[in-house]
DNA sequence: TCTGGGGTCCTAGGACCC
DNA sequence: TCTGGGGTCCTAGGACCC
């Protein structure tokens, strides 16, 4: 135990674990004959891999894709090609038309993530969920210097699951984040304060956590390419530029200042399911199509919330129209719902609300304000002050 | 043959109440 | 005739993340 147990004080360390190329990983845990070759997720069932008589696979290759998915995942040996996950199929395809496809697996990510966060629960008991592959880990009362801690993480995770992580340890999770990309795939990095302007400030801004493609695009305009020059910024200058949370928020981060904690446990806010059209379809010619995929999408979201126990008081729909144009309408009830008819329901009053004389090429459904079915009052941090669990 | 699916959080205006 | 201010809820859109 390390000696101030003070969290204001106390000097604290925080690991992010992040899974290296998971689900291909995942992948070719399944079908060792693929390792070495480009391979991307992204398919959909008719790419499944077909056992020959043989006792050998067969594999789509990516020139057999036809459709509207992005890539999920590309093993290294793929983006070596060009193609990376966020790219649409087809484009990747006319990159690497030899690339092995798989369709996405998630009942098989969810298993290694489980093992995943299990093998990391061993090192550390304190952990947040971030997604299904990566977690920050509070470390700060580990024995061992930070390198000795990252070893041991990296190997409990490879134990449990033969698959390989990045290990980031700093000060906080901003600079623990950043970090466990530094040294990507299979490697570990330690951050400490004094190594920011060094380490820290060549990298592009976009490399923060919390600028996305709209921020960084607008610092560019500034002159503003590496977390540097955004760190050498006046506050005030950001703050008149992006607004007082948001513009001071920036100036923090590229100092490497971040005092949020670890969120061990939260609730759902929403459940939501959304379907992209193969073809898009227009509100009275494909009424027809159009109908059974809304009913569909609501009972889907209906059986959701049952598994998990919730329900919802606020229903809404989202549609994208062939323009690439977004709208969505909510309304919140009077008595909350989980039955696929009330959301039906629901959800259709909000469709009237829109104009539909466009064609449609996704449509979503969604409920929200949920509370727990079976009354319990959610879970709150505050009231513990600790994690129970 | 450009652009998935499931989330969270923030902002901003209007309604409504005191 | 003129016209407060705070708080909360609802709704729509957008940025961002994995």
């Amino acid at each position: 135990m390390r000696p101030d147990p003070n969290p204001m004080t106390a000097a604290r360390r925080i690991a992010h674990i992040d899974m290296d190329a998971f689900f291909a990983s995942c992948e070719l845990s399944q079908y060792p004959e693929l390792r070495g070759l480009p391979m991307v997720v992204g398919g959909r069932g008719e790419h499944a891999p077909r056992l020959r008589a043989d006792g050998t696979h067969a594999f789509s290759t990516l020139a057999e894709y036809s459709g509207r998915g992005v890539l999920t995942t590309a093993t290294y040996e793929a983006r070596a090609l060009g193609v990376h996950s966020g790219m649409p199929t087809m484009k990747a395809a006319r990159l690497a038309p030899h690339a092995v496809l798989l369709p996405v697996n998630f009942e098989l990510y969810r298993r290694y993530s489980r093992l995943f966060k299990d093998a990391v629960r061993t090192v550390a008991a304190r952990i947040e969920d971030v997604g299904i592959d990566e977690v920050y880990a509070d470390v700060s009362e580990l024995d061992g210097d930070a390198a000795t801690v990252a070893t041991r993480l990296r190997r409990a995770v490879h134990e449990a699951t033969g698959l390989t992580c990045s290990v980031g340890i700093a000060p906080n999770k901003l600079l623990a984040k950043l970090s466990s990309d530094l040294n990507k795939p299979d490697g570990a990095t330690i951050l400490v304060e004094a190594d920011v302007p060094t380490r820290v400030w060549p990298l592009p801004a976009r490399r923060i956590n919390g600028i996305g493609p709209k921020a960084a695009a607008r610092l560019a305009e500034l002159g503003i390419e590496t977390i540097g020059e955004l760190a050498a910024r006046d506050a005030a200058e950001l703050v008149a530029r992006f607004g007082r949370a948001y513009g001071s928020w920036l100036h923090q981060a590229a100092h490497g200042v971040d005092a949020r904690e670890l969120v061990t446990h939260s609730e759902p806010v929403s459940i939501s399911r959304e379907t992209t059209f193969e073809h898009d379809l227009h509100a009275v010619r494909d009424r027809a199509a159009l109908g059974a995929a809304f009913s569909a999408l609501c009972e889907r979201v209906a059986a959701d919330l049952q598994r998990k126990g919730y329900v919802g008081r606020t229903v809404g729909v989202k549609l994208r129209f062939d323009d690439f144009t977004t709208v969505t309408r909510d309304t919140t009830l009077a008595a909350p719902v989980a039955d696929a008819a009330g959301i039906r329901r629901a959800a259709g009053q909000c469709l009237k609300r829109i104009d539909l004389s466009r064609r449609l090429r996704l449509l979503g459904v969604r409920v929200s304000k949920l509370e727990r079915a079976d009354g319990a009052a959610p879970w709150r941090q505050a009231e513990f002050g600790f994690d129970p669990e």
